[in-house]
DNA sequence: ATACTTGCAAATGATTTGCCAGTGT
DNA sequence: ACACTGGCAAATCATTTGCAAGTAT
């Protein structure tokens, strides 16, 4: 499972890691991948986002978790480092008091293609 | 439905609408409390939050769409003005171009009672 | 012999779909 | 007669669990 996700490019759904990647690498079953993955999450190794709807996406955590920002319309997802949230997290907590944390939900809105794909209209 | 979402006070799951809200209410099949809801939002009557992991949670738009912030600790959750959280917006588009919305998918963080049941370390 | 890991199958939870009967126009 | 809505059962998707066989220590 960690060869697997090693060799993934990015984060990949619990399927994909059982067909190991579509063949390319051996293959194990679902069930033996969500158990692995559970015991990796916990020792801190990898850790999976939930993209919109459809499965929880797993990666390795190669320096520290990821935050991530998704495109609800296109479904598209790109990953952030966490200090370059810090200045949304701060404006987050000063209005609300909560700390804000967008490893495992990630931020979810429209990407700049999505907007300019429907009429761009608002501002700010 | 309609009747259901209106007599409850927050967001509820599907499952309890189809209850009738715990027998209060005239109950129904689950299926078609899922089809009602969907054609309610497809309408823009109704719209519908995930909040962590369990069901989708479903409410009223009495006068807009609210926002949504959660504790993925005790999985409380509060709703809010989507203008309170326009400065968080801007900052999202001014960082990664994205235009940020919390309806559907809520900021996840932790809240303030959480962050001092854990031992209160970070600042800012 | 004992502990850990797998594969396979069945269970769970949320949601969707098919279909048929009941109501309304 | 025809369109719409509801109930009920079965299907689907992601994930979890039970259990028995297999490998390792």
């Amino acid at each position: 499972v960690l060869e697997t996700l090693f060799a993934a490019e990015g984060p990949v759904p619990a399927e994909a890691i059982a067909a190991g990647l579509g063949g390319r690498l051996p293959a194990s079953d679902l069930a033996s991948v969500y158990r692995n993955l559970e015991t990796l999450e916990a020792v801190g190794l990898v850790s999976h986002v939930h993209l919109g709807h459809g499965p929880g996406l797993y990666a390795l955590n190669h320096d520290g978790e990821s935050e991530w920002l998704t495109c609800e319309r296109c479904g598209d997802f790109r990953a952030v480092d966490p200090a370059a949230l810090d200045e949304v997290r701060a404006a987050i907590h000063a209005a609300f008091g909560y700390r804000a944390c967008f490893a495992h939900f990630p931020v979810v809105g429209l990407c700049p293609g999505c907007q300019s794909a429907l009429g761009a209209s608002s501002s700010t």
